[in-house]
DNA sequence: CGATTCGTTGACTGTACTCAAAATCGGTGG
DNA sequence: CCACCGATTTTGAGTACAGTCAACGAATCG
C-alpha cells in the first residue's frame, strides 16, 4: 500500500514536525495522514470555520490571512515547505489559508493529530518551539507594519524573499546580483506589507530607477545592489 | 521558610501556568522561583540581551516592545496578571519588557525553568496553548496595525481596555456608562496602536465631542455609549 | 484574437505626521 | 496655601506620505 509508507519519500521529512518521530511513531501518524494537492488560488481553510484539519506543507507556499468585516485584507503569515498549518486545541480556525502556488499538503484530522501530539512529547515540544518562533516573527512584523515606511517595507520584503526563495535562484557570482521569481502578485505583496498595489508598484519602480534592482519579467526580480537595499530596509 | 510555600498565597495560582502542577511539582518549581517587585517604569528584560529569566506576572501590567535601530518603538504586547513572561528555548531575549505599573513577578532562571517544563508535560502543554493564543492575538493585531484607521484603532483599544481593566472599574448600571483608569499614558497608547501621541489625543477629544466617552481625569475614561464605540471600532 | 487579469503611471486627495505653542496636571517647597 | 517646575496632554497650522480614482499598457488564457 502506498499509504503505509508515504513518509519514506517525503521531501520535508527531516525539517517538518514529524522529523522528531521514530519509525514506530511515524507509522501511527502515517495511518491518520493523507497527502493532498491543491492548485494555486484554492482556499484550504476558511477563517471562522470549525478547525478540522492540521497539516504539514510539503511543497509550495501558503498565505495566512485575516480581514476586517468590510473586506480589507491583511496577510499575517507566509508558509514555506515543512511549515506547520492549522491550529490545534481550538474549535475555530483563526485565519484563512490559501495556496499562493500549487501546493502539496500532508493533512491530518485535527482531533487525531492532537492525540498524536499528546502521546509524543518530542513532537509537542517541537511544535511549542515553532510556535514561539512564529510568535516572535509575528511581533517583528508588527513593528514593520506599524512603524516602517513604504520604501522600508518593500526593501525588507525583497530581502526576505531573497533569503527564502533566492536559495534556488541564480546568482552568477557570489555577492553579485541575485535573480529569483516572486511567488506573490503585487496585490499579495501589498497585503503582506499593509500597503496598496499602487504603492508597491511605485516603490519597485523607484528601486529600479535607482539601479538597486531590475525587473526582468513580471514576476522576476534581480537584486543588483544588496547593500543599498539593506540600507533602505534598515533606515529610510 | 517563606520561600518554601510562596505559592500558597499566590494571587494567580490557578490562572497561571503553575495551576497545572500538583503539590509535589509545585514544590519543585517553588525551589527555583523567587518573587520580586519592580517599580513602574523599570525595565525587566532588554531586547537582545541573553535570555536568562522567565516569569509569571503576579500583579500589575507589563509592556513588550521592539524598536527600529533608529529608535521608533512599537509595543507588540501587553501582559496582564497570570501571563507568562520570557522566551524559553532561545538564547536571546526577543523584546524589551518594561513595567507599566508597579509589578510583582515570580521569576525563574530560564534554564531551570526549561527543565521543569521538560519534566512536566501538563505545564508544557499549557504553555503551548498559551503561545498559540498569543500568536493568534499578535496576528489579529497585525490586521489592526496595518489596515485600520486611527479612529478604529482608538475605539478598539478603549473597548479592549474596558474588557481587561474595566472589570474592576465602576459601572453604575449594567449596560450603562463604565468608568476606569487607563494604565497607559497617551504616548504608550500611541506605541501600542502605531500612531503618534497627537493623533491619539485628537481621536479621544473627537470621541468626547461626539458624546461617546468622557475624560473625567487625565487617566480616567468613561464609556457612555458603548454601542457607538463598537460601531466605530468595527467599521469607520 | 478578444477577454481578462495584472501591472504601471498619473493627478488628486486625505489622513496622520511634524513642528510648535498653549494648557493642564502633579508634585515640591517656600 | 500658593507659587513654581517638569511632565503630560491638548490644540493649532502646515506638510508629506500613502491612498484613491482613473486610464493605459502588458501578459496570459481560452
Amino acid at each position: 500500500m502506498a499509504s503505509s509508507n508515504i513518509c519514506s519519500d517525503c521531501a520535508v521529512r527531516d525539517a517538518a514536525l514529524c522529523g522528531s518521530l521514530d519509525d514506530v511513531e511515524l507509522r501511527a501518524l502515517n495511518s491518520i495522514g493523507e497527502r493532498r494537492i491543491y492548485p494555486r488560488g484554492s482556499t484550504i481553510i476558511w477563517a471562522g470555520d470549525e478547525s478540522v484539519i492540521c497539516a504539514n506543507l510539503l511543497s509550495g507556499m501558503l498565505k495566512l490571512a485575516t480581514s476586517t468585516p468590510d473586506g480589507r485584507e491583511q496577510i499575517v503569515g507566509l508558509l514555506y515547505p515543512a511549515d506547520f498549518v492549522g491550529r490545534p486545541y481550538a474549535e475555530e480556525a483563526d485565519h484563512t489559508v490559501e495556496a499562493l502556488t500549487d501546493v502539496e499538503l500532508c493533512i491530518f484530522p485535527r482531533r487525531q493529530f492532537e492525540r498524536v501530539l499528546d502521546d509524543h512529547i518530542r513532537m509537542e515540544r517541537l511544535l511549542l518551539q515553532r510556535t514561539l518562533t512564529a510568535l516572535q516573527e509575528a511581533r517583528a512584523r508588527m513593528l514593520m507594519l506599524a512603524r516602517k515606511s513604504a520604501s522600508e517595507k518593500v526593501a525588507d520584503f525583497l530581502l526576505e524573499m531573497a533569503a527564502k526563495v533566492g536559495a534556488s535562484g541564480c546568482r552568477p557570482t557570489p555577492g553579485g546580483p541575485l535573480t529569483f521569481d516572486l511567488p506573490l502578485t503585487r496585490g499579495q505583496m501589498a497585503d503582506v506589507l499593509g500597503l496598496t498595489i499602487e504603492t508597491v508598484s511605485r516603490q519597485l519602480t523607484r528601486l529600479k530607477g535607482a539601479g538597486i534592482i531590475t525587473l526582468p519579467g513580471m514576476r522576476a526580480v534581480t537584486i543588483s545592489d544588496r547593500a543599498a537595499l539593506q540600507a533602505i530596509a534598515a533606515a529610510a
